[in-house]
DNA sequence: CACCTTCATTGACTCAGGTCAACAGTTCAC
DNA sequence: GTGAACTGTTGACCTGAGTCAATGAAGGTG
């Protein structure tokens, strides 16, 4: 069992405004758990026994064709909610990119408890229908937008998932964050090869939109131009 | 208002098992409209003033670059339910592919009455979670896979939406449908172009894995073929 | 510190699918 | 039934991104 009191993603949650006796209960149901770097969880289209709040960490989503073409159809942030709820199997594979902490729950008592408390069904369809228009418009990206288009639009998603780069941008700071994805991911989101990934950076960097001043770290150095290319006017 | 007890579509849309009472209160809230092919009912960005059951008809979810590149993220079939509840902008258009007969609401009193339910909620919960995974197995066709691989894909997917063509073909009858989206649309669909549509058509028709009697007409000779092929094997 | 491994960049070349253009089949109006 | 307007097919050519291969830069390890 667990502490949900303490808990440091407790009012972001879908626990969030759940009653103290219902938090209670459901405490007793979770159970907190570490994964390391690299470590998959949950394989596609094994049974999806567990669902998990993210505490901390980044983990992605992920479905392969059958010769193994891989795609990355999510990338999951601490207060985040991973699993399949009410599904026997798991459509997509379940990855930490960093090391993370979970709080389980395994899908059955999961299930059973959601069906006793309407208000956590709820905040689980807002989640649900938010993750839904995510998921719709990065169709587009993938069926539309060109290689530079894609790469201005993820640097744009990280930075405001991460720390919130729009409002850091906004209040005047500088836009600087940790890409938790190496170049093959990228690719991986973005239906591209490692290699346009990198021509593609090396490019945004030349026309001074970013500067990426070692592997892993990006600064966003003119948003409102950046932003144009990635909405592809 | 309208009435519930002979909707042909009330034993699958998200307002079956709802009980009498609650039934007769939503088809208060409820009234029939027909839109007629072409129409478009919600535009990106609008605010989403309605959501609807479809009763009839086949209609389009699309998305759209700045400048005017467009992706469909979803087809929508009988029995489906279209809008953004608890939303307040609309994050695609929605437009009807043929005539359409729909159940539709005020975005504001239907979720009002779901508030009041937890049963409705549950049921939309289950379809947005069901919708969610095919737009991600969607991302990996636009993402990974070729253009035969895709328009395999596409054939199969519209086959058993429509009319259970793989219960069909295991039942040895002809697995014959019409085809909704003419080769715009499926272009749309699978970030294709309308040549590379009409190339690919013709490459499996002279595999002899499927035949084309008309525009409209799919006839698929080989599934097992074809599935092999959409899966990526 | 030197070595090794891993990850990223760059270059040269190829190719799947896009673009542009001609044409053929359907559908519909009159 | 004839012609006009769509919609779909086919061909020739082009190009953006993929592939293959070499090189370079960063960490990690003993």
């Amino acid at each position: 069992m667990t502490d949900c009191s303490h808990c440091p993603v407790g009012d972001s949650a879908i626990c969030a405004g759940l009653s103290a006796e219902a938090l209670e209960c459901l405490g007793h149901l979770g159970r907190k758990q570490k994964v390391r770097r690299g470590q998959t969880l949950v394989w596609e289209g094994d049974e999806a026994l567990v669902v998990a709040n993210v505490i901390s960490g980044i983990l992605k989503l992920s479905i392969s064709t059958a010769d193994g073409r891989e795609q990355i159809v999510g990338v999951v942030f601490p207060s985040d909610f991973i699993g399949r709820p009410f599904g026997k199997e798991s459509p997509h594979s379940v990855t930490a990119l960093t090391d993370a902490e979970l709080c389980v729950f395994t899908r059955s008592a999961f299930d059973g408890f959601a069906r006793q408390h309407p208000d956590l069904q709820n905040r689980l369809l807002m989640r649900t229908l938010t993750e839904l228009d995510r998921a719709r418009h990065w169709m587009l990206l993938l069926g539309k937008k060109t290689a530079s288009e894609r790469i201005a639009s993820l640097l744009l998603e990280v930075s405001d998932r991460m720390g919130d780069g729009a409002a850091k941008a906004a209040a005047g700071l500088p836009e600087v964050f940790e890409m938790p994805l190496d170049r093959q991911q990228m690719g991986d989101v973005l239906g591209l090869t490692i290699e346009t990934v990198s021509r593609q950076l090396t490019k945004l960097k030349g026309a001074e939109m970013i500067d990426l001043p070692n592997r892993r770290t990006v600064v966003i150095q003119d948003r409102a131009r950046l932003r144009n290319l990635a909405l592809a006017a």
